[in-house]
RNA sequence: GCCACCGUGGCUUAGCUCGGUAUAGCGACUGAUUCGUAAUCAGUAGGUCGGGGGUUCAAAUCCCCCCGGUGGCUCCA
């Protein structure tokens, strides 16, 4: 007699039995399981049960219900691709959100190949093949997969642990797995391929190139038909087309990749944005400065810039005559570089970040105890060459501006500057109504060498950084090894609504550049001491969070940040002089107005106007004119009529002047 | 940088498989209309098909290289 307590009871069977058959019984045919955790490990509705156990249902549209579905899912492509390309070579296929992936060790497939595979999928998923696990010994398992060197390699490293010593097999197809899994092909039917990429064998570039073929998976048709809607609206808020059609920004071939032109609705945004932040610069004691675009190679030695992150800036700039002096003399390019290297010629580079030239305005006066904290500000634009296949819209760029400051301070004052700085995301994220982000607070790896600081610090930095970012009472995650190989850091990560996360903010610990550059302070003991830099910038870079700005309000600014905030259109062409006297009054109050008198009807300018998605379209026609009024369509597109014109302007005003 | 896909007037787009110098709408411009809430009517201009090379009597259509974009991979001080 086996108990199986089971659905809030106990259930009684004479004999071994499945634990599928056990579900059934306690939760009658349609419970929905394609699994289910057996005293809290997971296990396949085929498992027997033996002996008095506690069973959970796993439900196939809960979170780990679809985990388990995703991950068959990634087993049936893989039965689809290997019957279709014999020579495919399965390595690993893992579910991830909202979908799966598997990775073949075969040639570049083409989106024809794609659909025949999705096809075969659906073929398969109609024969109802049973999905079996299998337990092996290690010499078996062995055989099974000994022309797979990819398996074979993951058995060398797991064998035992993670993997377990199973297989599942459904019809020819036999893949290394741990499970669990759906009981049969038949229960994966809403899904779909979504797109190939190439990936690498154990993400390391030196090794195999892999065909990666992703597809998405869902417990039923609304779930799917959902998302796929999901993915039609974000496509439509997608900052690359909003900025285009609303003329936010442009991106010019001719100018280059990654190189965002701002056009001037957009640079009312950034504006604005900046103001914003330069009001609560002020409120926390911040220097504003200006510092050019350009230094010489020897500042990004000194800082470590050059040569360590070579990779990713712009080649340096030599002067015309060094050149051809060198070329002169017959120099390779191999030994400009080697030149460059060694520090035997200098040149110009375009900067990468925005700290050396802030270091050398700290060190251009002596400073003691009483200046610190020093917190200068710029929005400072920096250069960096983002590998081309990276770049992308506003969010992924080569060139673009920080808002960015560096906090000199003593070791004392680290805890209350950081403080103050998160104290600053957190009031731009709450004015902007960005509430879906998180803290990562960056630590370091302590296997590893890569950082400089003695032990002692890093604590201090580290601490500082927890406490600070507990007393304002966020919620954050420690993520070890995430640290600069300078110092901590506090990284705010938004998540927009297809729930990609953006990097945004940032605050980092620094005492590897003050070191560098020797910087000191003198103390009240009159003896010299070395500050500690924080590095921020609460929105990141310009670009990219107006990128995810665009994406979060849908083009649809709020009032303060609208590029146009009154669009003025007349009914007929005998309103003109009225709408030109209100919109005189309304720029005599900074109100950013857009006028259209044109002899268009008024159904086709709302139509054109409200496109440009302006805070107020406003209408002005006889009844308007003869009693003084204005009527408009408020930010909700509510109709609001015959409102005095001085009332319109004080309740714009004050929706302007408090940020909503 | 790597893999796949894509690139036609300002925008959206037909044609490309089966080669014979390009289709439409929006927008722009001109004229008429002055009309109160998501496209008033008529007309005109505008592209040599991302760039270069090749195959061919002939290429937007086929091939190669480059540039740019998209989705991923790798990277992100």
């Amino acid at each position: 007699m086996i108990k199986v307590e089971c659905n809030g009871g106990v259930h009684e069977f004479p004999s071994e039995i499945s634990v599928g058959k056990a579900i059934k019984e306690a939760y009658g045919k349609k419970s929905g399981a394609v699994a289910a955790l057996v005293n809290d490990e997971e296990k396949d509705l085929s498992y027997l049960l033996s002996q008095n156990c506690k069973i959970d249902i796993i439900k196939d549209n809960s979170d780990r219900g679809l985990y388990i579905m995703r991950h068959s899912c990634a087993h049936l492509l893989a039965q689809a691709v290997t019957e279709l390309f014999p020579n495919a070579k399965p390595t690993i296929g893992p579910p991830i959100d909202e979908g799966f992936y598997y990775d073949f060790f075969m040639d570049p497939i083409n989106d024809d190949d794609l659909r025949k595979i999705e096809k075969l999928m659906r073929k398969i998923v109609k024969q109802n093949i049973p999905i079996k696990r299998e337990e092996h010994d290690n010499e078996t398992l062995r055989g099974i997969f000994s022309n797979n060197s990819f398996k074979m390699e993951i058995m060398d490293d797991k064998i035992g642990q993670e993997v377990g010593s199973s297989t599942y097999k459904q019809g020819n197809f036999v893949d290394l797995c741990r499970g669990p899994h759906v009981e049969s092909t038949a229960k994966l039917r809403w899904f779909k391929l979504t797109s190939t990429s190439q990936a690498f064998w154990r993400a390391d570039s030196s090794r195999e190139t892999l065909v990666r073929i992703y597809g998405m998976c869902y417990s039923s048709k609304e779930d799917l038909q959902k998302r796929e809607t999901l993915l039609r609206e974000a496509a439509k808020r997608d900052h690359r087309k909003l900025g285009k059609d609303l003329q936010l920004f442009h991106i010019d071939e001719m100018v280059g990749q990654g190189l965002i032109l701002w056009t001037p609705r957009g640079t009312v945004v950034r504006n604005e944005l900046q103001q914003f932040i330069s009001d609560h610069l002020t409120r926390q004691g911040y220097k504003q400065i200006y510092t050019p675009h350009i230094g010489k190679l020897d500042l990004y030695r000194t800082s470590g810039h050059f040569p360590y992150y070579q990779d990713s800036q712009y080649p340096p700039i030599v002067k015309r005559d060094t050149l051809s002096r060198l070329s002169d003399e017959g120099c390779s390019c191999s030994d400009l570089s080697n030149l460059m290297s060694e520090g035997e010629i200098d040149g110009y580079m375009l900067k990468p970040m925005n700290c050396p030239h802030h270091i050398r305005v700290y060190a251009s006066q002596p400073r003691s105890y009483r200046d610190l904290p020093l917190r200068l500000a710029e929005f400072g634009t920096v250069y960096r060459w983002e590998q081309s296949g990276e770049i992308s819209g506003m969010t992924r760029v080569r060139g673009f501006t920080q808002d960015d400051a560096h906090l000199f301070v003593t070791e004392d004052q680290i805890e209350q500057e950081l403080l103050g700085c998160i104290e600053l995301v957190k009031v731009i994220f709450g004015t902007l109504g960005m509430k879906d982000y998180r803290v990562r607070i960056g630590l370091r790896d302590s296997n590893s060498e890569k950082y400089v600081g003695s032990p002692e610090k890093w604590d201090k930095a580290e601490d500082a950084c927890r406490n600070a970012t507990a007393s304002l009472g966020v919620e954050f995650s420690e993520e070890p090894g995430e640290a600069a190989f300078y110092g901590p850091k506090i990284d705010f990560v938004v998540k927009d609504v297809l729930g990609r996360e953006w990097q945004l903010g940032t605050v980092q610990v620094d005492y590897n550049l003050p070191e560098r550059f020797d910087l000191t302070y003198t103390g009240s003991d009159g003896e010299k001491h070395r500050p500690v830099m924080i590095h921020r910038a609460p929105f990141g870079s310009m670009e990219r969070f107006c990128g995810v700005l665009i994406e979060h309000f849908n083009g649809m600014f709020p009032t303060w940040l609208s590029p146009t905030q009154v669009h003025i259109l007349t009914i007929s062409e005998k309103h003109k002089d009225y709408a030109n006297k209100i919109a005189e009054s309304l720029r005599d109050t900074s109100i950013r107005v857009e006028m259209d008198t044109g002899d268009d009807t008024i159904g086709k300018k709302l139509r054109t106007h409200r496109s440009m998605r302006p805070a107020y379209l406003m209408i002005l026609g006889d009844e308007e004119q003869q009693n003084g009024t204005v009527s408009f369509l408020n930010p909700e597109r509510e109709q609001k009529n015959g409102i005095p014109l001085k009332d319109f302007i004080s309740k714009i005003t004050s929706e302007i002047n408090s940020k909503i």
